[in-house]
DNA sequence: GTCCGCATGTAAGTAGTTACATGATTCA
DNA sequence: TGAATCATGTAACTACTTACATGCGGAC
């Protein structure tokens, strides 16, 4: 989703200040389906502001750059169920580069292929474990559905790297007989 | 993966032009995990040219414009071993356009939402059935292998969206008690 | 007779990322 | 003393995407 589309998205639920938002994007429910860095965001809620989408309100620090509120405003809500019913959601390709790596196990040392899998199978791990923390948002209630599909998709994943870690690592470049290395 | 990356991936299995290396992106077994439109598959093979990653023979056409066959070199074949041992595979977010749109399903118009789901199970269901017919490449070899993998994940994923495609769409909007339009 | 497949490429535009710039506070 | 958190923003760069330009042949 576009940046400016995220950014609606995370004041939907509540105000927050530029910072906040990419804290969203890293920690909250939406890390799983948006991400950003300050060099996108600031940009972004400036445009939201020009185009009356959000508000902001100053908030004085004493010893920090004072903390722009930026608020949703009821144009920007409207904004947001547009794109959000216009958009042709493309993605989920899985084009992952774990992918393309696996597909040249055979080209590639066996110690890639292990590293490569182990760190999937833990990151994996780490955003399941995520996900059953932060609950909370009732039962059957959308953000718990989204969270439900996280669980399902990231299991499965894990599961079958588990499953099929050996035989990855079996088909890597130096595993093969010594006829091919003598070549 | 970046563009140039996939292309000597594509070539590193066999010579090919630019048109089939696009349409190995569309169809091949990287249609799963590689993208690109000639924008950026022309430039790409200019530039691996000029680097001596690949290099081409011209097959003269007479009705179509001359073909270039593009051919991997030993350096290629090097260059794509070491972006594989080198990138950190860290994509992988399921950051989809999707999970974005159902966590808003309440704020949504039903009809969208069984349209998102109803396209996405069909996706799936494509990428099952067309992941099902490209085998082939030998029982426990790397392509088969991800193969799996992809099976996996689509089947999980299809099979949430199917169990809880009710869930999702009483969630919608348009689904609220009249108080709540009475508003 | 119009759209699709084959076949190559360029130019302009978009949407991001990365690095820079600044600076106090707090924790190890 | 050095890194992490809080806090905002700009400028340069990268890497694609989209649209344009050209043109024949065959299928429907």
């Amino acid at each position: 989703m576009d940046i400016k589309t995220s950014c609606l998205g995370v004041l939907a639920l509540r105000p927050a200040s530029g910072y906040e938002i990419r804290k969203a994007f890293e920690e909250g429910p939406f890390s799983h389906f948006a991400e950003g860095g300050f060099g996108s965001i600031y940009p972004a809620l400036s445009k939201l502001t020009g185009e009356g989408l959000v508000t902001f309100e100053v908030e004085a620090q004493e010893k920090r750059p004072d903390k722009k509120i930026y608020q949703i405003t009821d144009a920007g809500r409207a904004t947001l169920v547009e794109k959000l019913c216009e958009k042709a959601p493309d993605d989920d390709k899985y084009k992952s580069d774990l992918l393309f790596i696996l597909f040249f196990a055979g080209q590639l040392p066996a110690d890639r292929i292990r590293n490569v899998i182990d760190d999937r199978i833990a990151f994996y791990q780490a955003k399941l474990d995520h996900l059953s923390e932060c609950g909370g948002a009732g039962e059957g209630s959308a953000p718990d559905l989204v969270r439900g599909f996280g669980v399902t998709v990231y299991s499965a994943a894990m599961s079958y790297l588990q499953d099929h870690r050996q035989d990855f690592i079996k088909l890597a470049d130096d595993n093969r007989p010594a006829a091919d290395a003598a070549d």
